[in-house]
RNA sequence: CGGGAUGUGGCCCAGCCUGGUAGGGCACUGCGUUCGGGACGCAGGAGUCGCGCGUUCGAAUCGCGCCAUCCCGACCA
């Protein structure tokens, strides 16, 4: 491709409502322009990096078995009412009508879609498993869409979804994919990390996340510093504390204390000089239009995700004052598990406390030397906490430590949802109808592209790895109008196409220095300068962006130099091994 | 949905407080010089100052309303 011919507008200053570096890299270096809020158009140098992304992902998951499909974009709601989502999935989806009124939707993701299909054609155990996967546009109509195409509204996605007769032959697909994944963001030249993660709203028991790490992430991630642990921080498991008999005779006597406007930790505890770990915090939520209360230690924190998964419920939110109101009889910051009106659970961070401080469910008092079973009660112990610095691995007991991720794919186990909700089943071998058993692996394309940014940048651009390079080489005439460099530059041009290389020949009359700027900003990994001195002795440079290393080579071995170069590091991407 | 900020040629921004003929840099067009890390000179083109209403002899500037965008929070595969 001649520059001088390519839509590729850079630009010099930095777009002031870009905050991330991937966001602002993209839009200087010609990949993006947004239409409107979260929807980005796609330029043809941006395009070249998101077909190759593509491409990656295509290989992949046809190695393992899946084969590609393209589904529609919009979709009847029926659908979404037989599998319950119309109404659990909120404002996030886009609905709207068409012409005959009926209900319509934006597809943000295609279960209930990939499930009619499947239903309508596989009948026996026969035609299974199956694995189905396409690339598509999304739809989801985010609250807030930020960084760039990071977080925005439409979106492209690789989704695939699995269908087995059994859990055994779930598995194996679920391993598959995770392969695959694995061999995906290698390939690809992402340094990331496979997390186990919350399911949400897509359901489902079981799921991992692939995490590009990056401090600009926005999930943050707990892993172990010793064993192969690593979670989504929302799922990130605390191990149980070991029950010891408490001895009754320790307990004291309960005292009721006038707290006068008196609510938060902080303030309980200057008031009445203990600790926060000596006061018990009660959270009142909402699960499912059911008020529960929630014990925790004065210092930690709940976790919404845990309590929403060890719940069974659909949606958990922290109640409104009149629901407080209601279940503690006092405004907010005086509840406590004494009397209350709701099912009580506690966090581990409360087991074997004794003589602890809570609310007292009364108006401006709170009670000390409170203690589990003379006092009150509650109907479980679970881990309901977020995960702090100071915690151990759940798995092997050494410190965890945090992190920070993009999260680019993420594979679910789906189990049944999907099959139950929308009668997909089969006839066994033994005769019998079964639900299919289903798992689901999505991938954002997009987001991997910004997250390769994010990884891998300078002050002066992108350092695509080989693999997802828009070109794999620049080739920078100095002074187009000197007609010797002009015509190496021609030569070389031709010569590296013949040899099936991606080049990139910045034929512009523009200064040397704009030339090298630019071929920095959209990060080429190779470039070759043809000038004038080097081109009188029968010399090319050439440049890695990356390493900015330089060698002087002669024009005639140049070829077969680039040719290897440019080879050598696609093979060690692709190596699995590498 | 709550809090904050911003809207001025294609881009980045000044001007607004203290009302009086709309500016700079980048980009763009032409000519000349220059030519290995974002050149220089000269000459040009390009803006109903987000929209509406009001105050005023006069509004980018003051007031009210609306819209949009961005940031923080809530929310979120």
């Amino acid at each position: 491709m001649r520059y001088s011919e390519m839509f590729l507008p850079t630009v010099r200053e930095v777009p002031s409502d870009a905050e991330v570096i991937s966001h602002q890299l993209m839009i200087r270096a010609g990949m993006i322009r947004k239409l409107t809020t979260g929807i980005y158009s796609v330029l043809p140098l941006g395009y070249r990096t998101v077909k190759k992304v593509e491409q990656i992902i295509r290989e992949e998951m046809d190695g393992a078995g899946a084969q590609e499909v393209y589904l529609p974009a919009v979709q009847p709601a029926e659908l979404w009412e037989e599998s319950g989502r119309w109404k659990f999935y909120g404002k996030e989806l886009l609905r709207f009508k068409d012409r005959h009124n009926r209900e319509c939707c934006i597809g943000p993701t295609h279960e209930e879609v990939i499930t009619d299909l499947v239903r309508n054609e596989v009948k026996t155990y026969r035609q299974l498993p199956r694995n189905l996967y396409q690339i598509q546009t999304k739809f989801r109509d985010e609250v807030r869409p930020r960084f760039g195409v990071m977080r925005c509204r439409e979106f492209d996605m690789k989704d695939a979804y699995s269908f087995d007769a059994d859990e055994k032959g779930a598995d194996l697909s679920y391993e598959k994919m995770f392969k695959a994944y694995t061999r995906i963001f290698s390939r690809v030249g992402l340094n990331f990390r496979p997390v186990e993660a919350d399911s949400g709203n897509i359901g489902g028991a079981y799921s991992h996340e692939f995490m590009v790490l990056a401090d600009t992430g926005e999930d943050a991630l707990a892993f172990c510093s010793a064993c192969e642990y690593a979670a989504n921080l929302e799922k990130a498991e605390i191990a149980k504390p070991a029950a010891l008999q408490i001895d009754p005779s320790q307990f004291k006597a309960l005292e009721t204390i006038h707290t006068p406007n008196v609510r938060t930790i902080e303030e309980v505890s200057a008031f009445l000089g203990v600790t926060p770990q000596d006061i018990v915090k009660t959270l009142i939520f909402v699960a499912d239009g059911k008020a529960v209360a929630v014990l925790i230690r004065g210092d930690e924190e709940v976790n919404e995700a845990k309590l929403r998964n060890f719940l069974g419920a659909d949606a958990v939110e922290l109640a409104t004052d009149d629901i407080v109101l209601a279940a503690t009889n006092s405004p907010k910051g005086f509840a406590g598990a004494i009397g209350i009106k709701a099912d009580v659970y506690a966090d581990y961070s409360l087991m074997n406390r004794v003589n602890v401080v809570m609310g007292a469910n009364r108006e401006d008092y709170h009670v000390k030397n409170a203690n589990l079973g003379r006092d009150y009660g509650v109907k479980a112990f679970a881990d309901l906490r977020i995960v702090k610095e100071s915690d151990s691995c759940p798995r092997c007991g050494k410190p965890v430590r945090f992190a920070r991720g993009i999260e680019v794919g993420h594979v679910f186990k789906l189990g049944t949802k999907y099959s139950k909700a929308m009668k997909a089943t089969f006839l066994d071998r033994d005769g019998k109808e079964k639900f299919m058993i289903m798992g689901c692996y999505g991938i954002g394309v997009g987001r991997t592209v910004a997250a390769a940014i994010e990884q891998q940048h300078d002050a002066q651009g992108i350092l695509w790895p080989m693999s997802i390079a828009p070109f794999h080489v620049i080739i920078i005439p100095v002074n187009v109008k000197d007609e010797n460099i002009a015509k190496a530059g021609e030569e070389l041009y031709r010569e590296l196409e013949e040899a099936g290389l991606e080049v990139l020949l910045d034929d512009r009359d523009e200064r040397a220095g704009v030339k090298f700027n630019d071929a920095d900003l959209i990060g080429i990994p190779v470039r070759v300068t043809i000038g004038p001195k080097s081109l009188a002795a029968g010399n090319l440079e050439i440049r890695m962006r990356k390493t900015g290393e330089m060698k002087t080579i002669p024009v005639k071995e140049a070829r077969a130099f680039i040719k290897d170069l440019v080879k050598g590091e696609l093979k060690s991407l692709n190596d699995p091994n590498h």
